[in-house]
DNA sequence: TCTTGAAACTTTATGCTTGAACTAACTGTC
DNA sequence: GACAGTTAGTTCAAGCATAAAGTTTCAAGA
């Protein structure tokens, strides 16, 4: 049994609500971790992304997983890359056995600079979120865990 | 009397997961919407995000207005708007007493296609936010209402 | 071996976004 | 009226993001 159309009505209003309200926490947060990261260590969130995904893979990852790991278009991470090699932070290794590939690792100065930059990191989300309590974030973590709906890939 | 050193650490972690989870979710809202006005009606957000703003001033807004609205920076405004005039949707009315302000408004065509637009967003967001309650969105919005701490300027 | 198709990347065109520099216009105050 | 400072907007350079097209390499079957 279908709840009334009323009911459907303002539930579907309430979830738009919803949705611009994350909408506009997350930008909000975003333009200060942004800002701080410029500001204070000359880089990007973007960058720092890449940095993080890399930072779990001691071996490095090919061009195809960190793209499908961080969501983002193929054509993207090439770009965000190419800049990392150029300030130093991460290289490119072939891949023997097959041409077409190419490994991307942080490099030592790449590794040190990530993890000083994930400490500050860290630190600025915990002030960002001050009202979040335990409770709070476990309740909004198990509801965001589940969403959004049919889009498929988990993760 | 504060936390002891190894609770604040617990909540700082479950903070900064929060936070990922949120940014994973937000993004993959994000994109499915963006996929859809792109396909379904050759827009984008920010383009939607402009008319949207527009719709509730019937009396158009200043650029000004319209970029603290949406909480963009001046030049954002500037291309966005450019390409909205460019196809019809909005145009740009000289301000008397000023010449340096303009003001911005919806034509009767971009009306229209907001509305249209407007009514399939918000059923794209229902489906997408299919998991979440009535009570699930009112104690999330609750909660979120109140974030992020320390920027400032609410709302 | 040849060739067909897939896979791994890069390139390109377009648009969004920011911060910073710039132009033009307005608002005092002397 | 002149001028200093502010306000409104645009322009610019750089970077991020996507989709689509292109290139090189690999894998497998005829």
């Amino acid at each position: 049994m279908t709840a009334p159309f009323a009911q459907q009505e303002a539930l579907s209003k309430e979830r738009l609500r919803l949705w611009l309200r994350m909408l506009r926490v997350t930008r909000q947060v975003e333009a200060a971790l942004r800002e701080r990261l410029r500001v204070e260590y000359d880089s990007t969130l973007p960058r720092f992304d890449v940095m993080s995904a890399l930072q779990r893979a001691p071996d490095g990852l090919k061009m195809n997983e960190l793209s499908r790991s961080l969501r983002v278009s193929n054509g993207n991470v090439t770009g965000i890359v190419d800049r990392l090699v150029e300030d130093g932070s991460v290289e490119r290794i072939a891949i023997e056995g097959d041409r077409r590939a190419t490994r991307v690792r942080l490099t030592p100065a790449g590794r040190d600079a990530f993890t000083t930059m994930a400490v500050a990191h860290e630190g600025w989300v915990n002030a960002l979120l001050d009202g979040v309590t335990e409770e709070d974030a476990h309740h909004i973590g198990e509801l965001l865990h589940r969403l959004p709906a049919e889009t498929g890939e988990r993760q």
